[in-house]
DNA sequence: CCTTCAGGTTAACGACCGCTAACCTCCCTG
DNA sequence: CAGGGAGGTTAGCGGTCGTTAACCTGAAGG
C-alpha cells in the first residue's frame, strides 16, 4: 500500500466533503450550494469538476464497491491457497479498518443505492454481489458444512454487523480504535462459527 | 397479544404506505402525491390526517422506538429474575420476529432520524437508549465479565446484524422464515459470546 | 328535510433546487 | 507579452414540492 503524502485535489476534496453530507442528510437532503461551501467554492462551481449531483454520488458508490471487492481479491492473492481460517480473518480485518476509517463511505453504501441512474447501480451491485461471493467462498471453505443460502444470509449479516460502525457514537466514546476493532472481529467469528454448527 | 380483526383505519394505511416508500426511496425522496396515491387519493387529502409530511415520519419512528421498547420491558417482566439465558433468547427472538415482518420500519428507524424536528429526534433518542440500556443490562447478567462500554458495543453490533434482513433478498430466495430466523439467533448469540469471551 | 361534518377534490402559491449562461481572472506557455 | 484554458463568479430559468385555499359530496342525526 502506498502511502500518499501529495496534497488531495480539488475533485478528492468535493469527493469527500460529499459523502460526508450525503451520510448525515441524505442524498435528497444536501443541495449543490452546501457541497460547494464545504470546499470553500460556492454551488456552480462544481460543475467544473462533476457533471452533476448524480455523478458525485455514482463516483462514491462505484469507488467504494470497487475499493472493497478489490481489497478482497487481494487478500485472497495473497492467500493463495494457505490456511482459510486466516484468510477469514484477513477478510473480516479489511472490512473493519474501512468500517471504522470511512465511515460515512459505510454509510452511503448501503442507504443511496437506489437513487442511481440504472446502469450505475448495475455496475455497484454486480461489484457488490462478487464481494458477498467471495466471503461466501472462503466461509465455506472454513465451514464445509454451510449450505450456500447460508453462508450469504450468514455474510451479509456479518456485514450488517461490521457496518455498525457509525452508531458506535463518535471516536472518543469507543475504548480506542484498536479495542473496537479487536471486539468486532471476535464477534464477526463468533458469529460466523454459530452459523456453521 | 390480542390479533387485530377490524379493518384499518385510513390513517394506517397512510402510515404502512408511507412507511414503505420512505424506506424505498427516503424521505426526501417521496412526494406527498405518491402517498396519496398509493392509498388511493390525492395529494392534500392527507392533511384531513395528519399535520405534514413530517408528521407521518415522526409518528413512525416514535412508533417503532415505542413498540420495541414497550415489547422488551414486557419479556423483561414475563422473566422477573428468572434465567438470564432465557431472557436473553426472548430479547433476541422478539427482535427477530419485528426485523423480518416490518422490514421497512427496521430501515427507517436508523436511516431517517435526521429528519425529524428536534423534540421528535430527542424522544426517539431516549427510546432508543432506553431499548439499547435493556439489552446491556441482560446481557452483562449473562457474561459478568463484560464491561459496560464492551457491552453497549455488542448491543449495537448485533442490532446491525439482526436489522440486515432488509439486504437478506425479498422473501422467497430465503430458506424459510423459520430457518432465517433461527440462523440470526444462532449468529447473535454467538457474537455475544464471543464478545463476552 | 335540512344541517353538519368528515373526507375528499382541484388550483395555485411560494420556496427551493439542480443546472446553464455569461462573464471574470489568474497563471502558464510559446 | 499575447492568449488561452482552468477554475471560479453571479444571475436566472424551469421544474418540483409541501402546503393552503376554496369548493364539493355523501351519509348521519334531529
Amino acid at each position: 500500500m502506498a502511502t500518499r503524502t501529495d496534497a488531495p485535489t480539488r475533485r478528492e476534496q468535493i469527493l469527500k466533503e460529499a459523502a460526508r453530507l450525503f451520510a448525515e442528510r441524505g442524498f435528497h437532503g444536501v443541495g449543490v450550494d452546501e457541497i460547494g461551501a464545504a470546499v470553500g467554492i460556492s454551488g456552480p462551481g462544481l460543475y467544473r469538476h462533476f457533471a452533476g449531483k448524480d455523478a458525485m454520488l455514482a463516483e462514491l458508490l462505484v469507488g467504494i464497491s470497487g475499493q472493497l471487492l478489490t481489497g478482497g481479491k487481494r487478500r485472497v492473492a495473497e492467500s493463495d491457497g494457505g490456511d482459510p481460517e486466516a484468510l477469514l480473518d484477513s477478510l473480516i480485518e479489511g472490512h473493519i479498518d474501512f468500517a471504522l476509517d470511512d465511515r460515512p463511505l459505510i454509510t452511503l453504501h448501503d442507504r443511496e443505492l437506489d437513487r442511481l441512474r440504472d446502469s450505475d447501480r448495475k455496475l455497484v451491485r454486480q461489484l457488490q454481489r462478487q464481494y458477498v461471493e467471495l466471503w461466501v467462498e472462503v466461509l465455506r471453505e472454513v465451514y464445509p458444512g454451510l449450505l450456500e443460502p447460508a453462508a450469504r444470509s450468514a455474510v451479509h449479516s456479518v456485514f450488517g454487523l461490521l457496518n455498525s460502525t457509525p452508531h458506535l457514537g463518535r471516536p472518543g466514546s469507543l475504548p480506542g480504535r484498536a479495542a473496537t476493532a479487536a471486539l468486532l472481529h471476535r464477534m464477526a467469528r463468533g458469529a460466523f462459527a454459530a452459523a456453521g454448527a
